[in-house]
DNA sequence: AAAAATATTGACCATTTAGTCATTTATGAC
DNA sequence: GTCATAAATGACTAAATGGTCAATATTTTT
């Protein structure tokens, strides 16, 4: 089975396509079963190889983790991890690919209906705080990816654009409800005050109080943080 | 000239000791020359040592950085490295420190007289600023060492003590001017707020928006902060 | 000026790590 | 079941890196 890296950098489960639609029938004997045993082991071995970069990656750092880290924590072969991946840049632009995805996806579930500019930024904090409890791993992991952007090394160029796309994100959730004479390089500071704030508030956060107090400390923040954002984009 | 890594972590000229006050005049002939040429020497390598190590931690990171990448950087043979520092995680340490001494003691130096506590916050900010513009390699270093203390490795115990002191600095700052019956877990908080906000705000800025944007999209940004944080200690 | 003391050096070795590939294992076609 | 194809394996090599130390250079003492 032949596959580049750059394709299936999701996980997509097409085992039961055979009976779900009446799609392409009789046409094509030879590619009926469209995921075979080995096409489901292909991507589970893919899967293993991700999750444990994904941990030893927000355990020891990116540039700490070893191909063997990885390979001995998902215990595969280390020629496994090259078959899938050129080198450790690749999985590292992977994950944080799929990790900006992920942080979008949540941006974009939360479809209640807001009418004001601080409802908006109360949900933006709102999913902000509730990915990274939820899925720490990743945002350690997009911590270090934004301090790899900082660094300009090689990596950065495939990174540059995830990070892009999500400050879009937030300028595409924040413009609907400013004013249109507000400039859009006002907008854009805000999206980045949102995001450092909130990356950079858990970070400090983490060590200078407990985890489990982050909820109760972050509410009453969060509140002054929207007032003052919503003034600022009122100026 | 025996030295122990700990000592010196500042470089100090002490040449002109011997005709500057009557001390210790003849009553010590051996330890007369406090500062030797030899002295000097040495305080001249380890400054090329850890400046060559600031330079290259902030441009390749702290753990893709090499012993080879510091001595070579500093134009000096790898085994004058092993003689200053015990390792790279030793010299880490110190330049994480200095540079939180540096940024503290920057927090210190301004004096001019407050008396509210937007002031306060509003100068807190400006250091910071200031800081982060004159001295983005620190800056750098500083962020990374956020992260190194995330990732529990051995580096981040001694690291823990810098920034709990420079968090208790922004708390010394603050605290004079909330009312005393203002929770001492509400100060912290807003000390990891502004600390968090600073950290996070430069970094996505710095490629949100270009360096020189910088200085005019903080200000209005940094008024609105200041208030929202003033209401919030209010609370 | 010679000798003692100490700082510096970089060739050297041991260890770690990235990356390869002949072999083994699993799957699909017949 | 047998063969063909492709995936997984882990021992292996080459390169990089950490750390050492006998030799050299500099400074201090006498």
């Amino acid at each position: 089975m032949d596959f580049s890296p750059e394709k299936m950098l999701f996980e997509v489960d097409n085992s039961d396509e055979s009976f779900a639609g009446g799609v392409s029938l009789a046409t094509k004997p030879r590619a009926r079963k469209l995921t075979s045993r080995t096409d489901k082991r292909v991507a589970k071995t893919r899967t293993k190889l991700l999750k444990a970069a994904l941990e030893v990656f927000s355990e020891y750092g990116v540039d700490a983790a070893t191909i063997d880290d990885i390979t001995e924590r998902a215990d595969l072969g280390k020629g496994t991890f090259y078959r899938h991946f050129g080198d450790k840049r690749e999985i590292i632009t992977c994950l944080v690919g799929d990790a900006i995805e992920h942080l979008i996806s949540s941006l974009n579930n939360y479809k209640t209906k807001s009418n004001t500019i601080e409802d908006v930024l109360e949900q933006l904090l709102d999913v902000h705080y509730n990915f990274f409890i939820e899925n720490s791993e990743e945002f350690i992991l997009l911590f270090q990816g934004r301090l790899l952007l900082k660094l300009d090394r090689k990596i950065s160029e495939q990174m540059e654009t995830p990070f892009n796309n999500y400050l879009q994100q937030i300028e595409n959730h924040i413009s609907p409800f400013v004013s249109e004479k507000v400039d859009i390089i006002r907008i854009r500071r805000l999206a980045c005050a949102v995001a450092g704030f909130v990356f950079g508030f858990f970070s400090f956060t983490m060590i200078g109080i407990g985890t489990d107090e982050i909820a109760t400390s972050i509410k009453p923040l969060r509140q002054s943080f929207v007032r003052s954002l919503s003034v600022f984009l009122a100026q």
